[in-house]
DNA sequence: TACGGGCCTGGAGTGGCTCCAGGTCAAGGA
DNA sequence: TCCTTGACCTGGAGCCACTCCAGGCCCGTA
């Protein structure tokens, strides 16, 4: 599969998925003999991922140590775990700030209801 | 009150608050005789407002426009009101990044635990 | 009067993309 | 056969939203 159509599946820009090759977070991305990359499910897979986690607001550097797991093949798997699991905690704190947000958006909807039946 | 303190209350730092200050994002804070600024309670509350924006993804140009019509004074209030409503939406969508997150999330740290159930 | 702390301005640096110029290559049509 | 088209390549510039810093000013305290 070539990079137009791992972008479509996986979320990301071509232009993406170059720029996270080229910072390593994307480990060997095999080229055909055209020179052009070819992505393997497995690489499908991990772009997704990619493309969730920083969806939700994980710096790179977190997820270049995560790529760095990844590479070390099967014997970091527990600590892979231990990396997607404080990123739940991540997620806990986002959905706090849009909750609270939310509360903020209503009640400023709620005073500029309230000045436009006065001026009415 | 000085910009630490508004930094404090509003939950932008002051290096962003003269930053929004320079970008037009906030109208008018004014100085005392020694040349720094006072803010007063209504602009410890617009950079409060600004602050939640930011922080759950509406874009600066975005924030312009909405400062813009604020400088414009009671009139706007419809229109300030619909950018508010639009925000509403953003933040559904971005609590269902968050959900879709979680799912992939739950779903990789299954595998591991089956891929480390397998090894031990 | 010397010093520390808070604030000022202008400008450089950073993270995470995004866009673009200029080039290669394969396939398809005249 | 040659020409065009289109997907991809690389390196580098540009952009957004900060963040940090140098070099200065002013005020209060020892």
């Amino acid at each position: 599969m070539r990079i137009s159509e791992a972008a479509t599946i996986s979320g990301l820009s071509a232009d993406t998925i170059r720029y996270y090759e080229k910072s390593g977070l994307v480990p060997a991305i095999k080229r055909g003999p055209d020179r052009l990359r070819r992505f393997s499910p497995e690489n499908i897979e991990w772009l997704t991922l990619l493309y969730w986690l920083r969806k939700t607001g994980m710096p790179m550097k977190e997820m270049r140590r995560f790529a760095e797991l990844y590479r070390q093949g099967a014997s970091s798997i527990p600590e892979r775990k231990a990396v997607l699991l404080r990123h739940e905690v991540r997620l806990r704190e986002r959905r706090a700030d849009l909750d609270q947000c939310s509360k903020v958006l209503a009640y400023k909807i709620e005073t500029y209801k309230k000045i436009e039946g006065d001026l009415s």
